[in-house]
RNA sequence: GCGCGCUUGGCGGAAUGGUAGACGCACGAGACUUAAAAUCUCGGGUCCGUAAGGACGUGCGGGUUCAAGUCCCGCAGUGCGCACCA
């Protein structure tokens, strides 16, 4: 070395250097997991949601592949065995969109887009096993998934039935929810209606007991997740209850001569006031034939589109049928039947009875159509010749009156008495209902797995045979026409049915793309088997100990995911009942947005000048909005490529798990982004400089006492950070270990040199899951032959060197702090009280006033109570 | 509309029911420098006070407790999900 001090020499150059040890680690095959766990030591399964490959990696996706990275490095340096792979969520939408709006084929821009970004992600040096990448696009992945839905179909898991979807009469295509905006499809314009088509269906519902109790085990999932798939499978304990109607139209024998409704609340009868059925039941179809006002009414319903969103915001109305039915409790009574639009189809029955006194939707629907409104419901509290019903209906506690033999008892108690006498009378009978419906997996699209089915008019739909899968998709589709490309493709469809051999038409319609995302976890642990699974691999890898992603899926993906591994289970592809035993939902990342006038600027098209931010170009001040989710449209967005090429992979990482908890959204800033890179090259020139000056040899002595302590008490608060998902926490925790070690340089003395050593040693070991390839350099310079950081094991603390000396006790009067005082630990009551009444400034708060009480706990807090 | 979260200095945030504001950003002061950058050190919730110290303070209103950012009830704001976006 030449005469250059530490301070010139040290900058880590990780345009050259992070290159250089993702080689290293490649040629290490560091992070290849074996086929099978092995058996010497524990398995670990890391993986973070796979992405959609919608073109560049982004800064989400940065942040949660980094969070997944540091589980991934800190679970295999503490020893275990580590799963940790990679992949594309392929089929999908936007490809198509693509495909339409630019002509280029969505398996092409597909797989263009998956080549940018598994540049990005290996450019950020993520410990991924490359090896295991699957692609959902490729039939070596979707052929084994129509294998799976093949044995489901044998399996009984797979059913054919009628469901409606968004219909644009101008495209002559199915929409997706998001592509109708305001009632209109989002390119046509053209009002859009819900049409009925045959379609396949997974029985989720089959499971949905089991997918309910067992969400109490899952003991490392975010409790809000649990709640929202309890409310979501809905499980409710209610009647079906059957109205006798008096004048069936002719010709309505599905249900005889009663209209069937499910209700949680059979306690109400005696208040019934209409009874309501959805358009698409087949009562209120009945009617439609024959009355054309009915008809146009149900016309209208159909155009509010098919999410419960949609259905629920839209002001409440209905159509009188002129259909009346009876009370089963009460035969004197007789009630209407209105079409109204918002009883939901798919669940209960399509048909739900009215009780508006217990029921805010039911009361505003009767005062707006000025229906009776029976009060059987008298809040608790509330005195029967007073009590009049207002606007509000009564959901609180109340007691039964009107009500004939219910009266006086209270809802639960009525409910019960209520379900006996209807099942006594024949009218009904307890139930329990779900609002958890089957998973509708038919999608008339192109850019998906096809549905191995074949139809014949002779055999029906017959399964495609084993040793014709997969069924591949067609390369030369034309997105010219309108409609489902599969389906006016010139001969992909035609083919001979399996059974008879007869010209028989493929299925065109494909599936779902949650169906692809609800097993790709189990695949990754035999991504290129000739079967969905290979049974040792599965069910040794299998569950994933830690899944990482975003709270957007906490419902669908998730529940399918663990309805699929259920029904993969019973059609034999393993042997596990739950995917994911421990479940992390992480944030958004947000950035302010800029605007000069009513045009959109990207960050890096503007500055900060003083206290306003100005456009670089025009040199005007632009409106700095508030920080919100990264979107292309308001140009809020920030690109992972230009942060590697700027600060490098390392700076990003730290970054992104800086600052915010994990669960929270993170605000990207400019400066935060600066600081993780200020702090990276502090480090490299604080180790630097120990690697040079501090002797190795060096013993341990009196005056590194204080770093060392600093030190070790950092291995146990970034260990329990990591832990606890706190990884900005771990950072707080390593920045003051940097600077106890800068400090402990100036301060000087006997055993400083080796407490300076062992703190770099140390630091490096920490910082290693959030900056790898910095740590590989770090160790490089304290020990240029040894071993690679991601070969070596996480550091351990002794026990001896956390002790502490001393304590500081806080000490109250009244709840108010007065003082501080500093003990030795564990000293015995009776001292600290006395220490405690000793200071200056507690006395003083004391004087004059009598203790009631002491309170004294240890090592933390005193508190006098006083009176007067 | 229904469901589920979140809310702490100028900003991001820390805090087993026990000293609110760790750590970082931004800001200010100082050191180094011819100068700047870089780097290092120090300061800071608000108000009153020269200071010692005091009052107030974790979205708002109540409650439980010796003690509440933390637990309970109500409200507001904001975000996410709602079954064909992924």
């Amino acid at each position: 070395m030449s005469d250059m001090t530490p301070h010139e020499l040290s900058t880590f150059d990780f345009h050259a250097r992070e290159p250089f040890w993702q080689k290293r680690w490649d040629e290490a095959k560091s992070f290849e997991a074996p086929d099978v766990p092995p058996a010497d030591r524990p398995k670990y399964y890391v993986l973070e949601m796979f992405p959609y490959p919608s073109g560049q990696l982004h800064v989400g996706h940065v942040r949660n592949y980094t969070l997944g990275d540091v589980v991934a490095r800190y679970k295999r340096a503490q020893g275990y065995a580590v799963l940790h792979p990679m992949g594309w969520d392929a089929f999908g939408l936007p490809a198509e969109n693509a495909a339409r709006e630019r002509g280029v084929h969505p398996g092409t821009w597909t797989m263009q887009n998956i080549a940018t970004m598994r540049e990005t992600l290996q450019r950020l040096g993520f410990s991924l096993d490359w090896k295991r990448e699957i692609a959902t696009c490729q039939p070596e992945y979707y052929g084994q998934q129509q294998k799976l839905f093949l044995d489901m179909l044998k399996g009984g898991l797979v059913e054919r039935r009628d469901a409606a979807v968004n219909w644009d009469p101008v495209d002559q295509t199915v929409l997706a929810n998001e592509q109708v905006v305001d009632g209109r499809g989002w390119r046509s314009g053209a009002l859009i209606e819900k049409k009925t088509l045959s379609q396949w269906f997974l029985k989720i519902t089959d499971f949905a007991e089991p997918l309910l109790e067992t969400l109490k085990k899952l003991d490392r999932w975010p409790e809000r997740v649990k709640t929202m798939q309890e409310r979501w499978i809905g499980r409710s304990e209610g009647a079906k209850v059957r109205f006798p109607l008096h004048h069936p139209p002719e010709g309505y024998e599905s249900e005889g001569d009663a209209c069937e409704v499910f209700t949680t609340r059979p306690d109400t009868l005696f208040g019934l006031s209409f009874i309501g059925i959805a358009a698409d039941h087949p009562l209120a179809q009945k009617i439609a034939q024959e009355n054309s006002d009915a008809a146009a009414f149900v016309e209208e319903c159909r155009r509010v589109g098919t999410s419960e969103e949609a259905l629920s915001t839209t002001e409440k109305r209905g159509f009188d049928t002129g259909l009346r039915v009876t009370n089963p409790f009460n035969p004197e009574q007789t009630a209407p039947v209105w079409i109204a639009n918002f009883v939901l189809t798919e669940y209960g029955t399509g048909a739900v009875f009215g009780c508006p006194c217990g029921d805010q939707r039911d009361l505003d629907f009767a005062r707006k159509y000025d229906l009776a409104v029976p009060s059987v419901l008298l809040p608790t509290g509330e005195d029967e010749a007073s009590f009049t019903l207002g606007e509000k209906a009564v959901t609180g506690p109340a007691t039964l009156y009107h009500s004939g033999f219910l009266t006086g008892k209270s809802t639960k108690d009525a409910i019960r008495a209520a379900i006996e006498h209807l099942e006594k009378i024949g009218a009904g009978q307890g139930v329990t209902n779900w609002r958890l419906r089957d998973w509708g997996v038919s999608r008339q699209r192109y850019w998906g797995c096809p549905i191995p089915i074949i139809y014949c008019d002779s055999c029906g739909a017959q399964p495609v045979p084993d040793d014709q899968l997969p069924v591949t998709l067609p390369e030369d589709v034309s997105f010219e026409r309108p409609g489902n490309p599969l389906d006016h493709h010139p001969t992909w469809k035609h083919v001979a049915c399996p059974s008879c051999g007869k010209p028989a038409q493929r299925e065109t319609d494909t599936c779902d793309t949650f169906v692809d995302s609800s097993w790709y976890f189990a695949r990754y642990t035999s991504p290129h088997a000739k079967t969905p699974t290979v049974a040792d691999a599965v069910n040794g890898w299998l569950s994933v100990d830690q899944y990482i992603g975003g709270v957007e899926h906490a419902i669908l993906h998730l529940l399918y995911a663990r309805f699929f591994t259920r029904a993969m289970k019973q059609t034999g592809h393993l042997d596990v009942d739950e995917p994911f035993s421990g479940l992390f939902t992480q944030g958004m990342v947000t950035h302010e947005s800029y605007r000069d006038g009513d045009q959109w600027l990207y960050p890096e098209e503007v500055e900060q000048r003083g206290d306003v931010v100005v456009s670089k170009k025009t040199g005007r001040d632009v409106t700095v909005g508030r920080s919100e989710k990264m979107s292309k449209s308001k140009r809020n967005t920030v690109s992972p490529v230009d942060i590697i090429s700027h600060y490098g992979a390392d700076t990003a990482r730290w970054f992104v798990l800086s600052d915010s908890p994990p669960e929270r959204d993170m605000e990207w800033t400019a400066a935060g982004v600066a600081a993780a890179a200020r702090f990276m090259q502090k480090l490299y020139r604080q180790v630097s400089d120990v690697a040079q000056r501090d002797a190795r040899e060096a013993t341990h002595g009196e005056a590194g006492a204080d770093l060392r302590h600093i030190t070790h008490r950092t291995i146990v608060a970034v260990t329990e950070a990591l832990e606890n998902f706190t990884p900005n926490v771990a950072v707080a925790r390593l920045h003051e270990l940097s600077s106890a070690l800068g400090e402990a340089e100036k301060k000087g003395g006997e055993g400083i040199a080796a407490a300076r050593r062992e703190a770099a040693h140390v630091v490096t070991l920490l910082i290693a899951p959030m900056m790898p390839h910095l740590a590989e350099e770090l160790m490089a310079l304290l020990e240029p032959d040894g071993a690679l950081v991601v070969e070596r094991a996480w550091p351990e603390a002794q026990e001896a060197l956390l002790a502490v000396h001393k304590v500081t006790i806080a000490v109250q009067v009244r709840g108010k702090l007065r003082g501080t005082i500093i003990c030795a630990p564990d000293a015995p009551k009776e001292d600290v009280l006395a220490q405690a009444k000793a200071d200056e400034n507690v006395a003083k708060a004391l004087e004059g006033k009598r203790i009631v009480k002491e309170i004294h706990v240890p090592n933390r807090i005193v508190n006098f109570v006083v009176a007067g």
